[in-house]
RNA sequence: GCCCGGGUGGCGGAAUGGGUAGACGCGGGCGACUUAAAAUCGCCUGGCUUGUGGCCGUGCAGGUUCGAGUCCUGCCCCGGGCACCA
């Protein structure tokens, strides 16, 4: 590996030039920290001998820490990324100083959109662009130093893993868990595909957000809706954070209820099903409401209404699902004309029809209880429509009443609370045959196929019949084949459709002419099982072995974006079960603990001009923040309205001014207004760790990830704080190096513990910062490393037990540092396979312990006990302290309150 | 609108089975070294106050307690998620 050198750093002039030049083995320049003089060098080290490598036939405890894989995408990483990477390397380091076989391991995600839309640009083959994208990623991987096991590496686009996602596939089918079905889909005209549901948010694509489209289209489904309980259930025993197994919930929408039949006594032989959480309600029924898309309207609507009806269909289905959320609060609708017959009553209801009913929920009908529903309350008073009150406790003058409460108006059920007026409500539907208790969920099944070249091709054949069969597992992998142009071939026609001597082939166990499938699987393929290719990669003839899996898995640690708690976490929880009950895999859940850092987010500088359309030859002003107002849709210009485009400028072009503002680079006088947010190319904010480590070195950019804050909480990059942490591993070189002389003898360093001070702080540091990775509290643990070095060598030179010990301490969060310094205290073997150290609890305890004193409460003074010293004689000592006789100004103590080990409080009436 | 997080010095953040608020770092100040600067090292650095000392202080207002950043009640603000799911 060669490094590219940055601009020469102001603190330390010559040395990081050395980093083109490697060290030679066995010498030590005379220099001050100069991390480019060593950092390569273990890189290659570790490289080289596999120090990292672990093997599957191990006797110690396992234990699996993983990335969420990335994909490999052309602008390299940076400096956001490698926050989550980081944690897991000192984590994984430090478990394997603890005796435990690590399992570290990093892959590429790698098919995916961009390298498809660069080849629809240039014609560069994705496998091209890939392969370029994946070395550079790795290099950079290397570059930060991490331990991870490159013998294991995955790429997702490679044979002989797609081989093995398209036999989960094969499996998926075999269990009835993968179809096809024609279904309204998200169709997305930008990206040139259809999307699952969890890929939409608020109507827009999630990467990219681009407008998305509601198309009949025939697709592949995942039954991942059978699995609905389960993926909700097993989430009790994981270890992941509340928010995001909330969110798993909230997504799969599990709720329990009734579906009711109601008779159409003008419709001979037809009845409409509703779903509701609240029969205890039904008698509050004064309507019903219809999805404009469910199947009876045209059947139902009487000719008197039928143009009314028919103009808000048509209205409904054109309007955008934008413009729908955005009057969330206008309920519109019309009347069918039709009626049904109240189930318990037989009583005449009129049938509606409104879009505030979703088609593609429950039954697509709902019985209105304006009284006890806030929405169909909202559409009562709007075509005043009768609202009755079944339960009491609130006043339905004034608005739904939507707790619990007592029935009234109910007939059999009054007087009942609402629990037992659901169950004697759905007990009498039951014995009635009028309906019956039932589950209902959010969750749909997953829209499992994409209209792009760049993913893996399904393993199917269309047999000429119509019907489907699976390519023999024989014939596996199917590949794509090599395309020079990879447009899509029409509006919804995938590339591949047009390759026709792919797509034409022969059934080899029939021998009959059989059409390929000319979708490709989602990117999600891939990444739903990574995790078990990762115990076992290299094998030929099967997925994983059995034992493999048996020994790594579950993840004991999954580290990642919090972005993906509904997408990927959600379906490799789905693939993991089939595979589960499929007798594939030995845990029910995959992650077992899961941890998502906090976002390193970057600052913006952002102005607007009045040419929202880019038109080349217009003649644009720009404007300040200060200036516009923010509409709705739209940016306008404060005074004259015209429409506003908002603008980026690089950060690194930003001219600041002598007040500290930033201004525009040419055009005078223009302030800029600072956001922080996500690094992202298009807003000029990415700071790339190449550059950093080129100035400060993977350790001191390693140490400021981890320092600047827990690692939940995001934060945006600010390099001022780097030097610091730089500051802190020169000191941490010195104590060890004596730089005065030529920088090659150690300094001088006394055998054994030390004094006792030294002693003490050796073991006290020794068993935070233990404490400290253990909570994987990193921030806290360096501070302490910190302590240690400041204050080590106050009262005598640095003893070896001491040395070696922080050494130790140090090489999770300083690997590199860590290791050369251990190397010039003259040891042979990387540190990396020594034992963590442990402290003395002997050493633990204090002799003597310093209390606060307080007198009513407020702090006066502190005291110096013995720290096994008795209440009274702590009693004592505190009354008889000079700032205590003061306050107490001659007045009795009522009460002393002594907390051993913290403080004394003094009251006094 | 609903549901989660979270508000601590100029800044990043420490400290929650209630017990010395502000560890550690950044920034700032003073000093040492130096012809000088940089680097380095040492000390100081929440606010107010006339010194030793005192008063105030963890978003705001109350409460419980000998004692509250930590617990309770009601607000305010910021970040994230969901958004007609019957």
């Amino acid at each position: 590996m060669h490094c590219s050198c940055g601009s020469s750093p102001d603190h330390s002039s010559g040395g990081l030039t050395a980093l083109t030049c490697p060290v030679r083995p066995g010498t030590f320049p005379a220099m001050p920290y100069t991390p480019a003089t060593f950092e390569p060098k273990w890189q290659a080290h570790w490289r080289e001998n596999e120090v990292f490598r672990s093997e599957n036939d191990s006797q110690k405890p396992k234990f699996y820490v993983l990335d969420m894989f990335p994909y490999p995408s052309g602008a390299g990483l940076h400096v956001g990324h490698p926050k989550g990477y980081i944690a897991t390397d000192v984590l994984s380091r430090y478990k394997r100083m603890c005796g435990f076989n690590v399992l570290h391991p990093m892959g590429w995600d790698a098919f995916g959109l961009p390298a498809e839309q660069y080849a629809i640009e240039t014609g560069t083959h994705p496998r091209e662009t890939t392969q370029r994208n994946i070395d550079n990623f790795r290099r950079q991987f290397q570059a930060l130093g991490t331990d991870y096991d490159w013998s294991r590496e995955i790429d997702t686009t490679d044979p002989g893993y797609v081989r093995w996602t398209q036999w989960i596939f094969r499996n998926l089918y075999e269990k009835d868990l993968a179809y096809l079905a024609e279904v309204p889909v998200n169709w997305c005209q930008a990206l040139g595909t259809v999307l699952a549901n969890e890929e939409v948010i608020d109507g827009k694509s999630e990467r990219g957000g681009h407008p998305v489209t509601r198309v009949p289209m025939r697709q592949w489904m995942l039954r991942i809706t059978r699995y609905a309980d389960r993926l909700i259930d097993d989430l009790d025993g994981v270890d992941w954070p509340e928010a995001i197994k909330k969110m798993q919930r909230d997504w799969i929408g599990r709720s329990s209820g009734a579906r009711i039949a109601f008779a159409l006594p003008d419709n001979e032989g037809q009845h409409l099903e509703v779903f509701t959480t609240r029969p205890d309600t039904l008698f509050g029924a004064t309507y019903m409401v219809l999805a404009p898309e469910h199947p009876l309207v045209p059947e139902l609507t009487t000719a008197d209404q039928h143009e009314t009806v028919e103009a808000y269909v048509d209205q409904a289905g054109r309007r955008s699902e934008r413009a729908r959320l955005a009057e969330t609060h206008e309920k519109s609708g019309a009347f069918t004309g039709a009626f049904a017959a109240h189930p318990v009553t037989g009583e005449r209801i009129p049938i509606w029809i409104a879009d505030y009913v979703l088609a593609t929920y429950g039954t697509g009908a709902v019985m209105a209880v304006p009284g006890h529903d806030t929405r169909d309350y909202e559409f009562a008073r709007r075509f005043d429509l009768p609202i009755v009150e079944v339960v009491a406790g609130g006043d339905v003058a004034i608005g739904a009443f939507v707790e619990d409460g007592t029935n009234v108006n109910s007939d059999f059920l009054d007087g009942l609370r609402t629990p037992e007026a659901k169950l004697r409500m759905t007990d009498w539907l039951e014995e009635h045959g009028r309906g019956e208790a039932t589950i209902n969920y959010k969750l749909r099944d997953w829209l499992f196929s994409r209209q792009r070249y760049w993913g893996e091709p399904f393993p199917i054949f269309h047999q000429e019949d119509g019907s489907t069969t699976l390519v023999p597992e024989s014939d596996l992998p199917v590949l794509l084949p090599d395309l020079d142009d990879f447009k899509p071939s029409g509006e919804f026609e995938p590339p591949l459709a047009r390759v026709s001597d792919w797509i034409e082939t022969v059934d080899p166990e029939t021998g009959k002419r059989v059409r390929r499938d000319a979708n490709t699987m989602p990117q999600w393929a891939g990444s739903c099982w990574y995790y078990l290719r990762f115990c076992d990669p290299r094998n030929t003839n099967e997925a994983w072995s059995q034992e493999a899996e048996k020994y790594w898995m579950p993840v004991d640690l999954y580290v990642g974006g919090a972005e993906h708690a509904v997408l990927h976490l959600l379906y490799s929880r789905f693939w993991h079960k089939v595979l589960f009950d499929l007798g594939l895999v030995h845990t029910v859940e995959p992650f077992q603990k899961l941890l998502n850092p906090g976002m390193i987010l970057g600052y913006s500088y952002r102005y607007y001009d009045d040419n929202p359309n880019d038109l080349p030859d217009a003649s644009v002003t720009a404007y300040p923040s200060s200036e516009t107002q923010t509409l709705e849709e739209s940016i306008v210009h404060g005074e004259t309205g015209a429409t506003l485009k908002t603008r980026w400028v690089a950060a690194d072009d930003v001219v600041w001014n002598d007040d500290g503002v930033p201004m525009h680079p040419t055009i005078p006088g223009l302030a800029l207004e600072e956001v922080t947010e996500k690094m992202s190319k298009s807003r000029g904010n990415v700071v790339s760790p190449d550059d950093v480590i080129a100035e400060y070195g993977t350790d001191a950019m390693r140490l400021y990830e981890m320092f600047m804050g827990p690692l939940e909480k995001g934060a945006p990059w600010s390099t001022d704080s780097i030097p610091g942490v730089y500051r802190f591993l020169q000191r941490a070189y010195r104590l060890v190096i004596d730089e005065d002389a030529d920088g090659e003898r150690p300094a001088a360093i006394a055998p054994g513990a030390g004094n006792e001070a030294q002693a003490r702080l050796t073991a006290k540091t020794t068993h935070g910062v233990t404490q400290d990775i253990e909570e994987m509290q990193f921030n806290t643990a360096i501070s302490k490393l910190m302590v240690f070095v400041r204050d080590i060598t106050k009262e005598g030179p640095l003893p070896r037990d001491a040395a070696e010990s922080f050494l130790l301490l140090l090489s999770p969060f300083a690997p590199h540092l860590a290791e050369e310094l251990w190397q010039r205290l003259g040891h042979a073997e990387s540190l990396a396979g020594e034992p963590w150290p442990t402290a003395d609890a002997a050493l633990l305890v204090e002799d003597t312990v310093t209390l606060a004193v307080q007198v009513n409460g407020k702090r006066r003074s502190e005291i110096h006990v013995p720290s096994d010293a008795g209440e009274d004689a702590v009693r004592e000592v505190a009354l008889a302290d000079v700032a205590v006789i003061r306050h107490l100004d001659g007045r009795e103590p009522k009460k002393v309150i002594v907390v051993p080990g913290r403080l004394v409080n003094v009251v006094v009436g």
